[in-house]
DNA sequence: CTGAAAGCGCTTACAG
DNA sequence: CTGAAAGCGCTTACAG
């Protein structure tokens, strides 16, 4: 047996493995990896002598080799666009926590939303041989996601979906969502009501607009005219500062995010109007500073954790071989109204 | 050679190995190892032949088989406590992206700041075989990360140090940062200041309270007095409320992050004080939305980015072998004046 | 420049 | 209940 005052002495000593463990207990690694695993029945006097090896030498298997030896890793891969918008983070968070309970690793992919970048970070993905994917962040279209579905990959989508049909999906209502947010303000006296968008390859910007003129075309208004951004910092100041040189300016602004929302509000102020006196505005997520006394924006709230956490789930449960329903699974999406729309307290 | 037809029929077919290359390429594996890593010349038409292979198969390298022959894994582990704070998820935006840039992909780990937890998520990390570790949110007393240390592994430690001195770390000025916090409220004309502090087990919380303290010293006034609490949502809420029931009650408070001052706020402005007219308050962090024109905090700016982005540059060289500096790096940490403050714009 | 073979650290039929 | 051995998919001395 190796002395312990060897270990000491190396500084990073060499890893110690089941070959040692073995030898140490008299035990071939075969029982050993029985104990560690429970695999296959182990006499108790064998287990006792195998687990004061491990134990006493602090072994720590390898699970590289793990991975190599069953042929599956136990990783899912989970592709965000970024980590900068707490809506994604706290779906990370989500993510990692709920992999985790079933002794699943998450590996990050970030795809920083420029074309090409989700199919170089699925690659990266498939080198490491995660059995499965999360996407929280798809576009549309998007080729190599698709690829994957088409070979049969374990495949989850949340938050927004692909335009093709059949892919296991969880969101949430987005255009009723945005119906009543719509409504509300029409509730409101507003007339001229504008939105601002991002682009409009992603599903929850297409149906947060079109459930927002949805509500218009009911009550007979024509349909809002829409500025579509990117959704890169400042964009939504510049496309407040357009449509407030317009002809008809709007009296009321729907952002499809809180984040679009903040920064209309930004150039509202900047530019002497009074909120929600000279401008309404509404958005969409209802991130935790949209309570604050000092913002108090009217919003929609989603349910971002439960998003996740489905996600996870559906994927885990694909992994694990279960038929994975392949309908959308919706979750509500609440008008919460506070002060940025004027109707509220 | 295997037909293409074949790939098509299975669903999620057995991936291609090196082996299906090398006999489509009519060479050796050692050979197509060769070519993939340039670890060793080869003759153009042979690389030739064994590129074509490798596309017609559409190949993809194991990265785990790799990292099971080379003996290393090029992952680095990056611990935090959670993503929540978009202080640490940009953090872990600019880890992932750097290590990326080395070809090194990075493992979160979530350690939630349960006692214990860092320690399992280091065990964790350890078992993935990870090359190094960035310690983002340590404790000034960390048992599970000073083995680490004393085995010599490849350890960083950015934004929060150890109390044991000799280990790699990069972090702001957070003494002088609340030192110019202190100074510009007393030059206001505060007397009655009061710090709104994270759990005193903390480098940063220690570092800048007695930055803190250190200015009332100078300026020949009284310590004032500190409320500790745990970083928990609602925890800044309910130190005010204490802070306000005092006999002394302060007419200036420093809070030791962003999320702390606004939440300091929220309950200064439910219970119908100004801000700054009835209470100055000054945060720490400078988060994006510091700067909002409903905010305007007053405020300490960190660069985390860099700091991020130097600590992993500094784990990258130790895990390469090089002989890294011990001593700390810092950032300057620069006071923000605004509104909240009562002496800004 | 190229190949045969050993080895990385596990797991898992297969025998007994 | 236990062990000997093959195998997972690569890389890397070692020969030639």
């Amino acid at each position: 047996m190796r002395s312990p005052r060897l270990q000491g002495e190396a500084r990073i000593s060499a890893p110690i493995t089941i070959e040692d463990v073995a030898q140490a207990a008299g035990v071939s690694t075969a029982t050993v990896s029985r104990v560690l695993n429970h695999s296959a029945p182990v006499s108790p006097e064998t287990r006792a002598r195998v687990e004061d090896a491990i134990s006493y030498l602090s072994y720590r298997p390898n699970d590289v080799a793990r991975s190599m030896a069953r042929g599956r890793t136990a990783t899912i891969g989970l592709v965000l666009d970024d980590l900068t918008n707490p809506f994604n983070s706290q779906a990370a968070e989500i993510v990692i926590h709920g992999a985790e309970k079933s002794g699943f690793r998450t590996i990050l992919g970030l795809a920083a939303s420029q074309s090409g970048r989700c199919a170089q970070v699925i690659e990266f993905l498939l080198r490491q041989r995660v059995d499965g994917f999360l996407f929280g962040q798809a576009r549309l279209e998007e080729p190599a996601i698709e690829a994957l579905l088409d070979r049969g990959f374990p495949v989850v989508l949340f938050n927004r979906r692909l335009h093709r049909a059949r892919a296991s999906f969880v969101g949430c209502d987005n255009y009723g969502g945005s119906t009543a947010a719509a409504n509300h303000l029409i509730g409101l006296g507003h007339q001229s009501l504008a939105v601002i968008a991002g682009p409009a390859n992603l599903s929850t910007v297409v149906e947060r607009i079109d459930g927002f003129q949805a509500a218009l075309r009911a009550a007979r208004m024509q349909a809002a005219p829409v500025f579509y951004t990117q959704y890169h910092p400042g964009d939504a100041y510049n496309a407040m500062k357009e449509l407030l040189q317009r002809d008809r300016k709007p009296t009321a602004v729907f952002a499809t995010t809180d984040f679009m929302a903040l920064e209309a509000i930004q150039y509202a102020v900047d530019h002497q109007l009074e909120i929600p006196g000279d401008l309404a505005v509404v958005g969409f997520d209802d991130i935790t500073l949209a309570a604050h006394p000092w913002i108090r924006l009217t919003t929609v709230a989603q349910h971002i954790a439960e998003q996740a956490a489905r996600a996870v789930e559906r994927l885990l449960e694909a992994i694990g071989g279960k038929q994975v329903p392949r309908e959308a699974e919706l979750l509500p999406a609440e008008l919460v109204v506070r002060r940025t729309c004027g109707g509220g307290r």
